[in-house]
DNA sequence: GGCCTAATGTGAAATATTGGACAACCCGGC
DNA sequence: GCCGGGTTGTCCAATATTTCACATTAGGCC
């Protein structure tokens, strides 16, 4: 089964956000295949399924590593341990959520966080009436709080899920705290200092795309 | 006020995805520095706040038209209707979502669906105990039903949030009842006919992107 | 009305990313 | 142990994107 084991360099050349991206949709497709039963796979059938040129899906991984076999393709399983080492995910993060509306509530209720590693180990809010309240087993905590806790819980990365003119409080309170990365759900742009890491998400920027693409082929010039 | 009329020209050159990006992320930006009371803005500060390039900005602006004033800066309002026209999204689109899970759930009672121009008026599932189940004021219907509805509701946009392994089934009615894009929410690749635009939406992407640039950062190389 | 300031729009240079081609080499069969 | 089919890892060319630099021009002031 595992007859092969994959080496990992990691050369400190600068690698691109897109091949970190891939990565991440690399390991969604394997770790489906290997559900089915899948064991080993070429970088053409993979890219086939990605909708990337094979030579691409080698390139990406080779910023990390030698983890293919000559010959035969990747082995599965022992990709999917690669690549998630190469990303930094074969480990657990402790999370602080701030912000306890509708979708606060529905990352707590989401199982596939703790699955895929990243542990709410606090939830903050600054609604008087929300503190105290307990969801998903937890209790709601005073956001002034989050610089005692964040010590104590060892937390790493911020998510924030509160209203957008709240947002930039909220990092703040975390960026005090010592936290290394936030996940911002909230459309605002964050100021932080340059040593904190920041993500934005925002699922209308895709609803974005789809609408732009269907309204670009829609005209004349196809 | 309005002392300028934007002028739409829409190069047919490609325009990279990377640009519509981060027209997205400024529409977000303007709008809230016009909640804020701000009217005009110029490329170099718009840039500092999306941490971008200045001329980075005036040249994706510049793929759909010349929408500034020299010696001036751009107007607000006008710049963000420009952007909304030029990405299709100053119209409104109905969708259908597929799969009433946590995420349906909080998709449905997300009330920026609706402020954004992006319309749920189908709800669908396959699941009998969840069929006739009113929620946010629109009744469950069966999967199976999809072809007949999207052509009766003018449906262009289907949203997959069902489990993975029923994503693919979602998709395969969707494209059947002609629906022109989908977004993907489930954790898996879909196959779809050319004619159709898939976007996917996987959050923990952002958290893998989180995680990967912490860890980076604490290499030994830095 | 002409001049000055300021910020855009854009061509050209620099940089980054992608794709193609092929040597290296693993595995199974003989 | 050697040979052939097959797939990786990697160099290099091609392409795409970003940044720079500056000519252009709108608006305000005298």
């Amino acid at each position: 089964m595992h007859r092969y084991t994959p080496v990992a360099h990691i050369k400190s050349e600068h690698i691109p956000r897109a091949t970190i991206q891939r990565l991440a949709v690399y390991v969604q497709v394997l770790e489906n295949l290997k559900r089915d039963g899948t064991e080993v796979i070429s970088s053409e059938h993979l890219a086939r399924i990605c909708a990337v040129n094979p030579s691409q899906i080698r390139k990406d991984l080779a910023y990390f590593g030698e983890f293919g076999v000559r010959g035969v393709g990747y082995y599965i399983e022992d990709l999917i341990s690669a690549i998630k080492k190469s990303l930094g995910v074969d480990r657990t993060w402790n999370c602080a959520l701030v912000g306890v509306g509708n979708l606060g509530r529905a990352l707590l209720r989401h199982k596939e966080c703790r699955t895929r590693g990243f542990n709410i180990v606090g939830v903050f809010d600054c609604d008087p009436f929300k503190i105290g309240e307990i969801l998903a087993g937890q209790e709601v905590i005073c956001s002034r709080r989050l610089v005692e806790k964040v010590k104590e819980l060892d937390i790493e990365i911020g998510i924030i899920t509160t209203p957008p003119e709240r947002a930039q409080r909220a990092a703040n309170y975390l960026v005090d705290a010592g936290i290394k990365g936030i996940v911002n759900f909230a459309p605002t742009r964050l100021s932080v200092p340059e040593e904190v890491e920041v993500e934005y998400v925002d699922f209308f920027h895709n609803f974005f795309n789809v609408a732009f693409k269907i309204t670009l082929r829609e005209l004349p010039n196809g």
